[in-house]
DNA sequence: ATGACCGGTCGTACCGGA
């Protein structure tokens, strides 16, 4: 099975392309983030034979899921939640061939001071909690999406540059850590060029063209998933060009098990 | 060349992104 992951910055600025890359890429399910509308395109990725579950609450935000291979079970947003002050559109699950699969957007956090911060925190960790019973269970589980933390300083271009902001403290990465103490597992991909697995450079500047970037977009996989994965790499060539997301999607090989 | 912000909006600047 094939699974991507992808914040397409706007699902209906970035149609063409996403529709050129679902028939060049042929992912089974994908997972979008910051669709940015509240009627996704759905005749049109149908047309290449995927079922569609969105989940989408106007300008802002937005997720959904694809799939070729079964969409069953799907839940908009998780029990506990937290909103700002109301529940935005940031989550989706669903069952796809045997796997759960979420796509998640995390609250971005703004700066440290501001209340995004908090809500970002909390939203992770009601995260968690959502999460822990399916584990519990043995449940197959994958949770993708645009986390808004790098994982590590190796995960961002250059940690001096980010001293004080969002994105790399201390509690965001603890965030992340209480999910892998779930028994979820970091499946890094292959940067494809050079060292860095970055998923995300600035529009601005030349950043993408310097590798000025961070890796944000994560896929944690279950230790039966996790121990599934074949590949997993990052497809940059979906940041080149004309009109493209800021972000590049990941995509993870699974083999059968 | 991958080439130096972009998307959305009751907009014609400004917010949000990170």
């Amino acid at each position: 099975m094939r699974l991507a992951t992808w914040n397409v910055n706007s699902v209906t600025a970035r149609l063409p392309r996403l529709l050129d890359w679902l028939r060049t890429t042929g992912p089974d399910v994908v997972c979008l983030q910051e669709t940015k509308t509240a009627t996704f395109p759905e005749a049109e990725v149908a047309e290449l034979g995927y079922e569609v579950a969105a989940h989408g609450d106007g300008r802002w935000n937005g997720v959904a899921l694809l799939s070729r291979v079964g969409l069953a079970d799907v839940e908009r947003g998780f029990a506990g939640q937290p909103g700002f002050p109301d529940p935005e559109a940031r989550a989706i699950g669903a069952t796809c061939g045997g796997v759960r699969v979420w796509s998640v957007y995390v609250p971005n956090g703004r700066t440290i001071d501001d209340p995004h911060y908090a809500y970002k925190l909390n939203w992770l960790a009601a995260l968690r909690d959502a999460l822990a019973p399916t584990l519990a269970a043995g449940t197959p589980l994958v949770v993708c999406g645009d986390f808004n933390v790098a994982p590590t300083d190796s995960d961002v271009w250059d940690p001096a540059a980010f001293v004080g902001s969002t994105h790399v403290t201390a509690e965001e990465r603890a965030a992340l850590v209480a999910l892998l103490d779930l028994g979820l597992h970091d499946v890094v991909p292959e940067p494809m060029k050079g060292p860095n697995p970055f998923t995300y450079w600035d529009y601005r500047a030349g950043m993408f063209h310097k590798d000025m970037g961070m890796r944000i977009d994560l896929v944690y996989a279950s230790k039966d998933l996790a121990d599934r994965v074949g590949r997993a790499w990052i497809d940059r060539e979906a940041r080149k060009g004309k009109g493209p997301s800021d972000h590049a999607p990941i995509i993870v090989e699974l083999t059968s098990g």
